[in-house]
DNA sequence: AGGTATTTGTTCGTATGTATT
DNA sequence: GAATACATACGAACAAATACC
């Protein structure tokens, strides 16, 4: 990240002068062992379609209009917009330009090999209620859970999830990040915006795949105690891993659902042979 | 897609004579108004992979062999690679190259399910043992858990679920049949053709959907006994509906699969929005 | 350990096709 | 039909990561 910050701002403000002067545009190019130029316009890109700079429904400047603008080539625009159509951000129509959507509710954005919608639905409406957050060197047995190498630094934090109007938790969620994305781990006490959207937007990532690992559970005291259960009750223990196209790790979580609490259900459908 | 075939043909045979011979390759060019050549690419990589022309954790030529095979430039092939990525099939890594992916992740006591046919297949490589058959008149209980009203009859029969090889059984099950299917429980002591195809084929209908919900629970005495386990292990509960086209019934099992046996893996994939 | 070759990743330039105004 | 804007496709070059000797 470090360097970075100086050449968002010098794009940042050579792209304000560019809209009231006909001042030539200065040459831009990627610092050594930075992200990709396309990343960085992407990103500066974004911000300032939150920022309400470019508002939804209109049209974002063209192609062209964005090389002469910044001195990239239209590949690097391209490649910039693309990442915005794939987060949903912007649609583009030959002839007529690139439109920014309006905001989209993040649901449905999970669409399972399977049809298990529902099993990611109960995402929506709960509240994360922050526990701790703490770095921590791997050990050999939560390596074998998260399948990482032990002796890893990762960042951990831990939540409780509650439905808004009930008064017991649902469960009892360890979320794990890579020093990387450490950052989308500093949130508020109590959130409802899963963390993995954090990173995405934070990181300029797209979570591309979900591993899932069920298994069950009893709870041992400390558990039974944060869940406000009686101990020794059964719990779901399910694992994900979350994944961008690249099969880069970005964050692993854990959770425990006391059966009392919660049921996964999930739905086949048996599909005709060609 | 119609006008497609002679050129995925053409490409086709071109592939196969360049693994045997050094004659130049043809260009290929797209005809009008077909999909893009990327795409076309896209499609024939992906098919020749699920051939089995490249197996899984073998790598994909080279990007450079690839242009030169098919006659295009890298940036069609860079394109191509980028689908078949964002599908899941494939992975990329400079300085190593394109990896063909494992379909689902399947090792020890990890099993993977990403569709019904997978969860139907599952089921059909094990061996059910008879424990008992009978029928019962479905009392308050049972009649919340398998979701039917109390009072109806019935067919219940028990199963000890084992792995071939396995010495402890995987699972315990409870299949429970209308009594208009009941003649499909009539079996052997040992099987290992389910009872939902004997009922298929009795009664010439077909599973299309099937409903699981998964919760957790505390194994009983009698329970950890039959599956040969300490007692108090925690175990995945498993309920599952199998209906068919008419959303009519056909069989509930419900099943218990101690911690240490059995975890249950499920992938799932982001869509993009059209 | 070190240097070279290979492979994917990024970026530029250019030309042509297709859809819309 | 002409102008505009995005889509596809080619070529070339260098960077970064990895493998091999």
């Amino acid at each position: 990240m470090g360097d970075n910050t100086h050449i968002r701002s010098m794009l940042l403000a050579q792209d304000l002068m560019a809209t009231t002067s006909d001042a030539a545009p200065e040459r831009l190019a990627r610092s050594a062992g930075q992200q990709p130029l396309y990343s960085t316009l992407a990103e500066m890109l974004s911000r300032e379609i939150y920022e309400g700079k470019y508002p939804p429904t209109t049209t974002l400047p063209s192609e062209k209009e964005l090389t002469e603008r910044y001195g990239v080539s239209r590949q690097t625009v391209r490649f910039a917009l693309r990442m915005l159509r794939e987060r949903g951000l912007i649609s583009s129509h030959p002839g007529i330009g690139t439109i920014v959507r309006e905001p989209v509710r993040t649901q449905g954005r999970f669409k399972a090999l399977n049809s298990a919608e529902a099993l990611l639905q109960f995402v929506e409406g709960t509240e994360m209620h922050a526990t701790s957050l703490r770095e921590i060197i791997v050990d050999a047995e939560l390596g074998e859970q998260i399948e990482c190498k032990p002796g890893l630094l990762m960042s951990e934090a831990t939540f409780v999830r509650k439905t808004p109007g009930e008064d017991l938790p649902m469960s009892f969620v360890k979320i794990y990040v890579p020093p990387r994305f450490a950052a989308a781990q500093q949130k508020p006490i109590v959130s409802n915006t899963p963390v993995y959207q954090n990173i995405e937007k934070m990181f300029n990532v797209r979570v591309r795949e979900i591993r899932q690992d069920v298994t069950a559970t009893v709870l041992d005291e400390e558990l039974a105690g944060i869940l406000q259960t009686a101990p020794g009750e059964a719990a779901l223990q399910m694992t994900r891993f979350y994944y961008d196209e690249n099969q880069q790790l970005l964050q692993v979580t854990v959770s425990f659902y006391p059966r009392s609490r919660y049921t996964q259900s999930a739905r086949f459908r048996v599909d005709d042979e060609a």
